[in-house]
RNA sequence: GCGGCUGUAGUUUAGUGGUAAAACCUCUGCCUUCCAAGCAGGUGUCGACAGUUCGAUUCUGUCCAGCCGCACCA
C-alpha cells in the first residue's frame, strides 16, 4: 500500500519531486527567488496545459451553452471601482505592537468612556454578535476600576477606520487591555498597480486583474450581440490573475500570480437559481473526478448566510483535502445580478437582455464557478503521489515512487522503450512506433539503462503506460508489452489496440 | 507583516577560520531478453551583499528565500 509519510513530509516530498523532475521551480531562483511566484518546468507546463485543455474542452467545446472569451489582463481602472475591488481589496489592518496581534480595522471596535460629559478613557472589543453590549460592560468595569464618580453615558461603538489620530494612542489593545500599542490602520491593497502610458501619475494608474470574471461582465453585451447566445448561457475564460497576497503560503496553493478558470453562467431573473447553482456544483465535482481526484478527498462547504456579501444568494466551495488541511478548491457563487448592474450603473451602458419568449427585458442573474489551475495542479500531485514498497525477484523490498495521474492530464501518455538499446532491430521498431504515436500524443522515448529503471522513471512523472519492444515484436507477431503504471501488470497488445486504448482514455 | 527555526551539487545530507564530501539523480561508453543490476568515465555545490580577519562556506550584520506559529486570505 501507499505510505505517503506524515503530512508535513508529504508536502516536502511533493515539492522536492516537483523540482527534481521539472514540474515546478521557484521563480527567479538564480537571484534568490521571489516570494509568491513560481515557474512551471517542462513537465509542469504539460500538466498545466492538460488541465486547462480538459476544462476548456468539457466546459466550452462540448457544451452548447457556453462560449469562450479571452479578455485583457489590464482593464480600465473603472472596472475595478465598479466591481468593488478598489474598495474591497483595501483591507486596513491594525497591529498591536506589544502582543503582535493583527486586526482588521473594520472588525475592531472602540468607544470612549464618557462620564459626566467628559472622556475618561477608551475601551475596545472585537466584532461579535453583541459588540455594543461588550463595550458597555467594559466601560462599566473601566469606570468601577478607576473609581470614577458620575453618570456613565451609553457607549458609541465605532470601528478603527473611524478613529481619529489622537484617539488611537488612547485606545487599548484587545490583547493587552492597555492603550498605546495599536498602530493606525494601514492599507493593504491586494491589487498590483501599474501605469499605462508614458506618464506616471494618478491619472494613469491601472491594475493587473485580481480575477478574470470581470472580463465576462464587461464584455457581456458584446457576446450577446455577436455570439448568437440565448439564456441560459455561459461565458468562460482561462487566464492569469494577480493578487499581492500578504503571505503566500503552501507552495503553489496561494501565490501572487496564478491562473484562473472561471465561467459566468447567465440565467433569467425568473429562473430557479438554486437549481442552477446545485447543477453547477455537481458538474464541477464530476469534472474534478474525471481528471482523477478521488471523491474521498472532496467535500463541500456552504458559506453561512450571514457571512455572505449582501448581493450573494449563496456560495458553496468544493474543498480538497490537501496535506496541510482541507482547503478551498472551487468556489461556486450565486451572485444575483449584482455585477452586471454595477457595470450598468458605473458605465451608463445598459446591461439588459431581451428575452424573446417572454418579451421581457431584464438584467440576467449569474452563477459563477471559479477555480484556480494551480490549485488543481497541486491537488492532483497530492492525490496522486504515493510511495510504495515493492519486492524484486530476490524478495528484497525497495521503494517505488509513483504519481498516479489520470491519463487525461498526465504530461506523458506513453513511454516507448526498446528492451535493449544495443540491438538495432529493437531500436528501429521502437523509433518507428514512437514517431507514429507522437503525431497524436505526448510520448516519451527512452533507451538508456535497464528497462526496470526506465519504468520507474516514468512512474515518478505519472506516465500511465509504457510499451516495450522486445524480440517477440520483431521476430513473431509484432505485439509488444504494455506495462501499466498503477498495477505494474504487463500484457501483450497490438499497435491497433494501443491506439484504441489511448483514444478511449485520453480525451 | 510579526515571532521562532533553517539555508552546502538537481535531490537528501556530512563537514571545515586555510575556497569542500557522500549517496541518489543526471549524462557518455560497455554490458544487459522485462521492474531503480554491474563496470568505466563525466557534469555540477557553500542563498546574496557587506563587515571582522593575512585568509570567511564557517564568525557578525543586513537582505533574500524556505518551514512552523500568529494575523491576513476579495
Amino acid at each position: 500500500m501507499s505510505t505517503p509519510a506524515a503530512s508535513g513530509n508529504l508536502m516536502e516530498a511533493i515539492v522536492s519531486l516537483a523540482k527534481r523532475r521539472g514540474f515546478v521551480f521557484p521563480s527567479s531562483e538564480i537571484y534568490g527567488g521571489l516570494n509568491g511566484f513560481f515557474d512551471y518546468g517542462p513537465l509542469g507546463a504539460e500538466l498545466k496545459k492538460n488541465i486547462r485543455d480538459c476544462w476548456w474542452n468539457d466546459m466550452v467545446r462540448r457544451r452548447d451553452d457556453v462560449v469562450g472569451l479571452e479578455s485583457s489582463i489590464i482593464m480600465h481602472p473603472k472596472v475595478w471601482e465598479a466591481s468593488g475591488h478598489v474598495a474591497g481589496f483595501t483591507d486596513p489592518l491594525v497591529d498591536c505592537k506589544v502582543s503582535k496581534q493583527r486586526y482588521r480595522a473594520d472588525q475592531l471596535f472602540f468607544s470612549p468612556v464618557v462620564v459626566d460629559g467628559k472622556v475618561a478613557g477608551y475601551v475596545s472589543a472585537l466584532e461579535s454578535e453583541n459588540t455594543a453590549g461588550e463595550l458597555q460592560t467594559l466601560a462599566e468595569t473601566f469606570k468601577r476600576k478607576k473609581a470614577i464618580q458620575g453618570a456613565l453615558a451609553p457607549v458609541v461603538a465605532k470601528d478603527m477606520t473611524e478613529a481619529k489620530p489622537e484617539e488611537i494612542a488612547l485606545i487599548p489593545s484587545p490583547a493587552t487591555g492597555e492603550p498605546g500599542s495599536l498602530t493606525p490602520p494601514r492599507a493593504f491593497n491586494m491589487m498590483f498597480e501599474t501605469y499605462v502610458g508614458a506618464l506616471r501619475d494618478a491619472s494613469s494608474v491601472s491594475y493587473l486583474r485580481p480575477e478574470t470574471a470581470q472580463g465576462m461582465f464587461v464584455d457581456f453585451k458584446n457576446v450577446v450581440d455577436t455570439g448568437r447566445v440565448k439564456l441560459p448561457f455561459g461565458i468562460a475564460q482561462i487566464g492569469k490573475s494577480f493578487r499581492n497576497e500578504i503571505t503566500p503560503r503552501n507552495f503553489i496553493f496561494r501565490s501572487r500570480e496564478f491562473e484562473q478558470m472561471e465561467m459566468e453562467y447567465f440565467i433569467s431573473e425568473d429562473a430557479d437559481w438554486a437549481k442552477a447553482h446545485e447543477d453547477w456544483i455537481s458538474w464541477c465535482e464530476t469534472w474534478l473526478k474525471s481528471i482523477g481526484l478521488p471523491a474521498s478527498h472532496l467535500s463541500r462547504y456552504a458559506h453561512p448566510k450571514e457571512k455572505l456579501a449582501f448581493y450573494s444568494k449563496g456560495t458553496v466551495d468544493i474543498m480538497f483535502q490537501y496535506p496541510f488541511g482541507v482547503q478551498e478548491l472551487w468556489g461556486i457563487a450565486a451572485r444575483g445580478n449584482y455585477d452586471l448592474t454595477q457595470h450598468a450603473n458605473a458605465s451608463g451602458k445598459p446591461m439588459e437582455y431581451f428575452d424573446e419568449a417572454s418579451k421581457k427585458k431584464f438584467v440576467p442573474h449569474v452563477i459563477e464557478p471559479a477555480v484556480g489551475v494551480d490549485r488543481i495542479f497541486l491537488a492532483v500531485l497530492c492525490a496522486g503521489y504515493a510511495e510504495e514498497e515493492v519486492k524484486d525477484e530476490k524478495g528484497a523490498v525497495e521503494k517505488r515512487t509513483v504519481l498516479r495521474l489520470s491519463p487525461r492530464i498526465a504530461p506523458v501518455k506513453v513511454a516507448v522503450l526498446p528492451l535493449l538499446k544495443n540491438k538495432e532491430q529493437l531500436v528501429a521498431v521502437a523509433q518507428k512506433l514512437y514517431a507514429k504515436l507522437k503525431r497524436k500524443y505526448a510520448v516519451f522515448y527512452d533507451e538508456s539503462g535497464a528497462v526496470g529503471r526506465r519504468y520507474r522513471r516514468q512512474d515518478e512523472i505519472g506516465t500511465p503506460w509504457c510499451v516495450t519492444i522486445d524480440f517477440d515484436t520483431v521476430e513473431k507477431d509484432g505485439t509488444f508489452t504494455l506495462r501499466e503504471r498503477d498495477s505494474m501488470q504487463q500484457k501483450r497488445i497490438t499497435e491497433a489496440e494501443l491506439f484504441a486504448l489511448l483514444d478511449e482514455q485520453v480525451y
